[in-house]
DNA sequence: TTGTAATAGTTACTTTTGCAACCAACAAGG
DNA sequence: CCTTGTTGGTTGCAAAAGTAACTATTACAA
């Protein structure tokens, strides 16, 4: 017999964290890597393109907490595959501004849509109330440990 | 202007699920790692078998959702290392069954407590009503989509 | 028996990542 | 100008993950 209550794996937040992201993302990963050959760097990159407009890459890895090298290697596919379009800043030439080619907002609206109607599926399982929760304490828990 | 509200990423809960358990993993990431050059599916692995005692590679995956591949590639670095030993089952010599060794016990109470503290610390972000929503909406979010 | 299918686990091969070093352009001080 | 430091972005290499195909053993049915 243990003389000490245990500390279980299901109580260890950044274990159940990862399940639930993982088996929530399946779904949509499929979509987005059938239908575009996309990784999630690739579509996250796409995303912020779509939603906030022409970007650099430094910002965008700034917004989405990716470190530069996978940015660069998202961004260097898709404008590759046309996704979108790279242009050099003209006052500071080590910048390049990123942006949606008509393609690449077609990409984006088609998997937004999908985007919207899985999350939908997925707030299904739980009240309003739930969801408001969750999504703040996604929020603090998003945070950085120190700082 | 856009005729339509768009869907934004904050709203989409694989992507905020994803940001909190890839933060909220980093410093417990930290020490598994530098203490025991282990990796993700090594500490799963290792805790499996300290919290539950002797069981198959099968058994594990099934429980913390892992394909084999990865199990099986753990199994053989943490017994090369020499947590855990394999032990061939006697009527099904397909199966072996996996426990810690003491060096792996070891490893296991103290990396253990580091969960338990780091955690401690996570959860202080949030109140005690917080948490409990929390674990409850992860649970019913960590289920496959389809059944 | 023998043939077929299932199960436990491993391996081979390819694709992704993670890290550090790197280049090029700018900035600021002497 | 020159040096030193910083910033935006890329590249090379090693480690890790995903996939499918593989071996070995058992199960089961004709």
């Amino acid at each position: 017999m243990n003389s000490k209550k245990h500390f279980k794996l299901q109580e260890f937040l950044p274990y159940l964290l990862n399940q639930a992201a993982e088996t929530s993302s399946l779904a949509f990963q499929k979509t987005y890597k059938d239908r575009y050959g996309m990784l999630r760097a690739e579509w996250r990159v796409l995303f912020h393109l779509g939603l906030y407009g022409e970007m650099t890459a430094v910002e965008i890895g700034r917004r989405a907490q990716m470190h530069k090298t996978k940015i660069s290697r998202a961004v260097h596919k898709l404008a590759e595959r046309r996704f979108i379009t790279r242009s050099r800043d003209l006052k500071d030439r080590r910048v390049e501004h990123l942006a949606l080619t008509d393609r690449g907002k077609e990409a984006y609206r088609d998997l937004s849509k999908v985007a919207e109607s899985y999350n939908a599926e997925l707030e299904a399982r739980l009240s309003d109330e739930e969801v408001d929760h969750l999504r703040s304490a996604l929020e603090k828990l998003a945070k950085p440990v120190h700082g």
